[in-house]
DNA sequence: CACAGGATTGCAAACGGTTGCAGACTCGCT
DNA sequence: AGCGAGTCTGCAACCGTTTGCAATCCTGTG
């Protein structure tokens, strides 16, 4: 079908070593024959097969991508960071969504493992140990998640939830209540104790609503623990839930911020839309995704373990502050001038 | 690094052919032996070289997935069809974001081409042309873009429309603006021609409102044309656009649904959760996806141009009603029941 | 006991590239 | 003219598979 190095090589009349050459080492070749092999190549449409050169040097120049589920918004971002990024060093990137499945993502990791150079795993919702398996024998970039020996890029989750914690108790709130993700999941138990730490630093209580669903859903299913909490504001642990208390909320006539302030975490595109628009920790997603790549693009390059293993990005979250955090409830004027 | 197929065949005692012959085809080779070669293979962690096989026979057991915007919700849930469905066929989906950018498109896709043994193109930005030529010298599906002779699934636009006027009108409106996508969609064209003819059909009045960006800003920027217009009803390109309309609307003081009714399209998740929840044309993205699969693989297995050229497969949408559409501004009582 | 015929298995070529090595040329000098 | 040093270029091997073909083994039969 497409038009092979041969036929490049026997239009130019030349030996395929030589197009070979003359395509990706010019300047080792006369310049009349590049001229000649790089018209004839042109003329045919040729491209190398990457599949073939890959053979041989090792390097596929694909990576892997592995999300746990494209639904939630916070991935797609970190996939168009990932995607803008490969698109610079000219790889292509595989893509893998394992449905918040941890066996399906082995297996899939385990699949794209043959026919890539390395892995991005975003949020890997596998084991421990059986991650570091996998990052034994391929190159692993973990996005938000830490396992001890294996490069990572994560978000700065006790800054965040200081600064959230700073601005809540700034607006005279004094009990605050935590909605946590997945028991599982290691952001949420990062975020969890970052949030004990700031609670503790400034001298406010802090009440653990428990394990919800990372989603709406889990949000609306929050609400009322929430609220029976007697705390006059939430942190929930990210903008989905956030958004879904806001609904639940809404729906008891609870008014937010004046009668319960919420906070989220991510700062995905809907939380500008909510109403009230939620106040949100951004977190840096697409910079994350472009960061992996980088991480990882360098850990193929130079295999070499010690300058690599351990490495470790931490991005900043930056507090945005919108409509659902106010005054806590139970203060009527300004808490700066009592 | 990875285990070849010659070190399970050392290990197996056998030659490498046999080792690809139990593991390929299975039945041909002795059953002992192959038990014996699937214990070495299995011991080894040994799964083929895909780019290798590709190289023979032609095949990569890849396929291409490009989308212009992960931003935008709605193509997460194509994405995620398609992954599903691949995944069930064991092929793996390069996915690229083009960032709305026709250039990059067909950049991309040549990249792609190589690699793949087809492309999935979602909402191309790419002209006509262009793609007629990409389709001449590769398998492609197209997703929610037609064009002659290349295979598409698209959505049964007019039908949706239809359904969402006839909605508006039990609901007694008898003027209803449309606010368009960008003037070189596909999909916005058959959109407002759909509606057009169900308007024309109900006997109520259609003014189109002009073309905006398919975001939330779009519908930010539409909405005081909306009103303008003197419309008890606007619909709007999509989902984004109808939000934007809703929190323009909103920070105006104008009520929806009860001073004006809007209808979305596409129903994404944040439909849902917008306030009040949006009135919407639901569109079976994540079908559309595994359906587009099915497309090229069928294609892929059997290049007979005559049996897939042409092929099409069209999803009907189906009207999704929330509080975001009510009765006629300018009605006080049940149109039903004058 | 020889032999046909089927069942297994190995050899080697091929896929589309890359690359070490050596041969062929071209120069510039002596 | 002879020679050394570059500069180019082609040959051939190799990457990890698959597959056509031929060799081998085994079995049943005459």
């Amino acid at each position: 079908m497409a038009a092979t190095i041969r036929d490049v090589a026997r239009l130019a009349g030349v030996s395929a070593s030589t197009v070979s050459r003359a395509l990706s080492m010019p300047g080792v070749v006369n310049a009349t024959t590049r001229a000649r092999v790089q018209a004839a190549a042109e003329q045919l449409g040729y491209a190398p097969n990457k599949a073939a050169r890959g053979l041989i040097t090792g390097r596929t120049g694909n990576i892997g991508l592995v999300v746990p589920d494209l639904a939630n918004p916070f991935f797609p971002s970190v996939v168009k960071g990932v995607q803008a990024r490969a698109r610079m060093h000219d790889v292509a990137v595989f893509l893998a969504d394992t449905d918040e499945d941890a066996a399906a993502e082995v297996g899939l990791v385990q699949a794209l493992a043959k026919q890539v150079d390395g892995l991005i795993l975003c949020s890997p919702r596998a084991d421990e140990e059986e991650l570091a398996e996998i990052a034994a024998d391929t190159n692993v970039v973990l996005v938000n998640r830490l396992v001890e020996g294996v490069p990572a890029v994560t978000f700065d989750n006790e800054g965040g939830m200081r600064q959230a914690v700073a601005h809540l108790v700034a607006l005279g709130h004094r009990r605050i209540a935590w909605v946590g993700g997945p028991k599982t999941s290691w952001s949420s138990a990062h975020r969890s104790i970052g949030l004990f730490a700031a609670a503790h630093d400034h001298g406010v209580q802090l009440v653990d609503v428990g394990h919800f669903a990372p989603t709406y859903e889990g949000g609306m299913a929050a609400a009322d623990q929430a609220v029976a909490s007697g705390a006059t504001a939430v942190v929930a642990y990210n903008d989905l839930v956030a958004i879904g208390l806001l609904a639940r909320l809404h729906a008891r006539g609870i008014t937010v911020p004046d009668d319960l302030s919420v906070v989220g975490i991510d700062d995905i595109a809907m939380s500008r839309m909510s109403r009230p628009a939620l106040t949100t920790v951004r977190l840096p997603k697409q910079r994350a995704g472009e960061i992996a790549v980088e991480l990882l693009l360098a850990m193929i390059d130079d295999p070499d373990p010690d300058t690599i293993i351990g490495t470790r990005g931490t991005l900043h979250g930056e507090l945005m502050v919108r409509d659902s955090t106010g005054l806590a409830a139970d203060r009527t004027s300004d808490p700066a001038r009592p």
